[in-house]
DNA sequence: CGCTTTTGACCGGCGC
DNA sequence: GCGCCGGTCAAAAGCG
């Protein structure tokens, strides 16, 4: 009676197939008293685990979503137990759960605002965290990643515009940030990477 | 009643 | 070859 399962194909033909799940990784870090940084999007909890390189666990997120395979995963910084890392994986293939600009939070505005800011940072630090994984000798390998982005994460969390809009987040702030993600002037930006966390319809068809 | 959350256990890969 | 870590799944319980 141990037979736990044989497991699911997903997991183990993803990494098979290509080591490591060719999946987009967008994360990015958001200064927030609640690890649930709710986006948009539905999240059930699959798991949690606690990682030597943080004494706090790391919480595993999955789309509700019958088709939508993206992953979230959340993590609180070693040293700022304030601040949150969600690092995204894949991207959805459908629309919002159903709330709109109205029912946005200032937490989704926050997380959204930085994804903004933080997107062209972040993709750079987080694009090769990867193949600087092994090259770090640091035993803190994904640690070092994000300790390379607070110098410039910093100003962003700590400025003055961006902890407004994490932390305090005006209406104002929070409707015009969430809203160009909905309505992206820039669709090559869109594509690169909010994309992969907020693709409108409109990219789909 | 349904959905979500929680904990435990197992597996897979990589490193040493 | 073994150990370690991370990641995922499964089942059960609780709550709305």
């Amino acid at each position: 009676m141990c037979a736990r399962r044989s497991m699911k194909p997903a997991a183990a033909a993803g990494k098979k197939g290509q080591k490591r799940a060719r999946q987009q990784r967008f994360a990015f870090v958001t200064k927030s008293e609640v690890d649930h940084l709710e986006d948009g999007y539905r999240w059930r909890k699959y798991g949690q685990k606690a990682v030597k390189n943080s004494p706090f666990p790391r919480s595993y997120y999955r789309c509700t979503n019958s088709k939508c395979t993206v992953k979230k995963r959340v993590e609180r910084s070693s040293e700022d137990p304030s601040v949150v890392i969600t690092t995204y994986e894949g991207q959805h293939c459908h629309h919002q759960t159903s709330f709109q600009r109205g029912g946005m939070h200032f937490h989704g505005a926050a997380t959204v605002a930085l994804a903004e800011q933080m997107s062209f940072v972040s993709t750079q630090q987080l694009y090769n965290l990867p193949p600087l994984r092994r090259q770090q000798m640091n035993p803190a390998s994904s640690e070092s990643a994000v300790s390379s982005v607070p110098p410039s994460l910093q100003q962003l969390n700590g400025g003055d515009e961006l902890r407004r809009s994490t932390s305090y987040s005006p209406t104002a702030s929070a409707v015009q940030t969430p809203s160009s993600s909905l309505v992206p002037p820039d669709v090559s930006f869109d594509m690169g990477l909010l994309g992969d966390i907020v693709p409108p319809g409109v990219r789909n068809g």
